[in-house]
DNA sequence: CTGGCTGCAAATCTTTTGCATCCTG
DNA sequence: CAGGATGCAAAAGATTTGCAGCCAG
């Protein structure tokens, strides 16, 4: 805990245990998944509290929002820059940690100031191959 | 119209006027665009049919739904294989037409088998540059 | 102590659904 | 003329907001 204080905001139970449970998460959890694992703990937790938090620790640069679910935002602690596959069928997010060189000619980029990239691969989970096998 | 015939679906005004709409459109309008949009011909105009039409278009393989949005939905009646730009002042979207050649070690991909991809470059349209230098 | 945080509920926004009626093929 | 489409309203989800009371710094 003794960490999370430089990230300059009060840091209360609620606000620890959803930090604990984001630390290392590689399962892009949603508000909601978010809300339901916080609970266990504080069964008073709120969806405000949720929000409120994922919304003070985006602004410090401590998660991204993804955008990559077209149902819901999901949230991924993991800052650096790295890419995402997701699964067509259960969408299950899985990080690609691997720098691609990307450059637009600029007769392309319509004068657009590039500042970032993100590439979303889109594909079938392990899992969800073996479950279609078995149909 | 007669070239909307192939689509294998009824063909009703509101679908046409929609369908004219779309098409060649590079705006990446969202549901409430094209709600907006034809319900200057169509007072009557429903959300309902708005959804009901792009969900048998896309399924039709006549749009693209995209997830670049946070905040909605935004569709793309350009089926091409192509990338976005998206500006992060005031969220316009352009496209970018050009094929990058992305592979991903298999030590990476999880097991995943991949399908395809879609990038999202971010950057400030030259609008929002202008508007932001003179503040 | 005090401003930021919590938690509840209500509000908002997008998208979906049920259903009676309509109209394309 | 039958089955799919329309349009209205209500429902469903995700997210945001208002506000009174609370507590970390």
């Amino acid at each position: 805990m003794e960490r999370y204080k430089q990230l300059g905001i009060k840091l209360t139970p609620q606000r620890l245990a959803i930090l604990d449970y984001l630390d290392g998460n590689k399962s892009h959890p949603s508000a909601e998944d978010i809300y339901r694992a916080v609970s266990k703990r504080f069964p008073t937790m709120s969806f405000a509290t949720v929000y409120n938090t994922l919304g003070s620790l985006r602004y410090k640069g401590r998660v991204l929002e993804l955008t990559i679910d077209p149902k819901k935002k999901r949230y991924d602690p993991d800052t650096k820059h790295h890419h995402h596959i997701i699964c067509i069928e259960c969408k299950n997010i899985v990080d690609v940690h691997k720098d691609f060189k990307l450059s637009i000619p600029d007769a392309l980029t319509e004068g657009f100031d590039l500042i970032g990239n993100h590439i979303e691969f889109y594909g079938i989970c392990p899992k969800c191959k073996k479950r279609k096998k078995g149909l």
